[in-house]
DNA sequence: GTACTAAGAGAATCTTAGCCA
DNA sequence: TGGCTAAGATTCTCTTAGTAC
């Protein structure tokens, strides 16, 4: 039988955070800084494991979808879980940079 | 005044994992399946922020060093070591895979 | 409009072969 | 021995131009 592929961590990560917030795949992009004209095409490519982001990017998307980088990383849905609590925590002690 | 390149989060947490471990940067690439004659170029790129490696190679030596992929992503330092607690909880609760 | 893809252009990493403390 | 680097070889991503639903 042929091996599929698997999806990496962060793609998982990725469209489940995007589909959360409702954007599409372009507006993700354009939010995260890309041009608009490549915006739908690049993140389509991460989201399906295709493609790998420069972490620079990651943590443009991180942001845009207000998560923290370690989030999209997290294996474990616990812990990404937790991450994603520590960072809720972390809102209100420390407001926006 | 020149601005000097940031280095980024995983090659900071990565020397420091390393030297906790008291590893050189060619048997850290070693036990990360790298080969003997690339491993201590490679690994020098990554914790000097020169290259990015695939996440691939971060997850084998996030298991060389016994910590979760997310650590390495974790910019703040309280919360890596949530992450850090995290692990070592799971580690009682259901050992090696 | 949204998700998705092929393929050449462009930009990155990887290997080799070293140097310095 | 350990940390580090230049540069060509290699391999990747990015942009463009599309398709299908």
């Amino acid at each position: 039988m042929a091996e599929q592929a698997q999806i990496p961590v962060y793609s998982r990560r990725l469209r489940e955070a995007r589909e959360r917030r409702g954007l599409s795949q372009r507006d993700l992009g354009i939010e995260a800084g890309l041009d608009a004209f490549v915006a739908s095409s690049r993140i389509n490519r991460y989201e399906r494991g295709v493609h790998q982001p420069k972490f620079e990017l990651i943590a443009r998307l991180a942001r845009a979808l207000g998560l923290p980088v370690a989030y999209f990383f997290a294996e474990d849905d616990e812990l990404a879980r937790l991450i994603v609590e520590f960072s809720r925590a972390g809102d209100r002690a420390r407001p926006a940079p």
